[in-house]
DNA sequence: GAAATTTGACCGTG
DNA sequence: CACGGTCAAATTTC
């Protein structure tokens, strides 16, 4: 089993634990909190799970990389992942085809979970660290050195739905490009911070093809603009085994620098300690956060939880 | 007037 | 040479 696997397995069995020694105080709480942190203790079971499974299938086909991708995206009623087609999703596919092919899985952190009350509903870690250093000279483009992040991100149902939901940082757009084979444009952006603390953190924005309801937020570099952020957004590149579990901890980060949120971000001390702790999981505070953030969004079950009466009056 | 966005051009990579 | 990432001038917004 791998260190990721293990890890995952273990940060559930200690969310458990947790869930055992505040049985009481939850009990005296809104059913919705032991609710949440059940499903939280599912979802990294079910990670570990995928992983294990992953492994197999790996393991079992030469070309079995393609049977690892889809596994990752189970089509349940947890509301994640799709299978993907269009050419700039296939790009992707093939990319994490790619890393995961050298070797087993664990190259990269892939990581799925379910939908985060609509959120994200599937990240992707690569390091392009391995790209050649002659790629990287000029001044223009091939710049990939560095994390990069891909996420899939659900488009909110009110208000402006052409943007993805607020990732607690401020971006400015630079540019904007017609993607071969894609419906919709792709939007380049980066942190407005970008020349007074020269920040490098950039993302791409662009609608997926089959399913317009989504983008897909591709990150590159990580904020190094902390002004009114308590933390960064992501934190520096994470060991190989921190990889899956705390990148979406780090969905906490929607209640980062310019959050609209504070009070549920700072609901609990576990949110910022997660950052630093990666003992301390807090899915229901980023259910909550993510969930506020696309109220309208397929996955209904958090934002339910949060308002019970959402389905009405929209 | 500053900041943000738009958009055509430029340029590197494959 | 096509594609995609970035630049920067023009335009818009606040």
């Amino acid at each position: 089993m791998e260190d990721q696997t293990k890890f995952l397995i273990l940060q559930g069995c200690k969310l458990a634990r947790d869930l055992e020694s505040n049985l009481q105080t939850l009990a005296n709480q809104p059913q919705t909190s032991a609710t949440e942190t059940c499903e939280a203790i599912i979802r990294i079971f079910t990670s570990a799970l995928e992983k294990l499974m992953m492994n197999i299938n790996c393991k079992e086909s030469t070309e079995g990389h393609q049977s690892c991708f889809p596994r990752l995206l189970p089509d349940n009623n947890w509301g994640i992942g799709r299978q993907v087609g269009s050419d700039h999703q296939v790009r992707a596919k093939l990319h994490l085809k790619a890393e995961m092919g050298r070797g087993s899985c664990d190259s990269e952190s892939c990581a799925t979970f379910r939908g985060l009350g609509g959120g994200i509903l599937s990240m992707e870690v690569s390091s392009d660290l391995n790209k050649s250093a002659s790629s990287l000279q000029r001044s223009r483009r091939r710049r990939d050195e560095g994390q990069k992040r891909t996420m899939k991100v659900a488009a909110p149902q009110m208000g402006n739905t052409d943007i993805p939901p607020d990732d607690g940082h401020t971006w400015r757009k630079y540019g904007q490009k017609a993607i071969l084979g894609s419906n919709y444009p792709r939007g380049y952006y980066r942190c407005t911070h970008q020349k007074l603390y020269q920040c490098p953190a950039k993302k791409q924005v662009q609608r997926l093809d089959d399913d317009p309801h989504f983008f897909e937020v591709i990150y590159h570099g990580d904020h190094t603009c902390h002004m009114s952020s308590t933390a960064p957004l992501f934190p520096p590149p994470p060991p190989p085994l921190a990889n899956v579990i705390p990148m979406d901890l780090h969905l906490c980060g929607f209640s980062g620098a310019n959050s609209t949120i504070p009070a549920v971000a700072g609901s609990g001390s576990s949110t910022s300690a997660a950052r630093d702790d990666k003992e301390v999981i807090d899915y229901p505070v980023a259910d909550l956060a993510t969930a506020m953030f696309n109220p309208g969004t397929s996955s209904t079950t958090t934002i339910d939880m949060i308002f019970p009466n959402s389905k009405e009056g929209k």
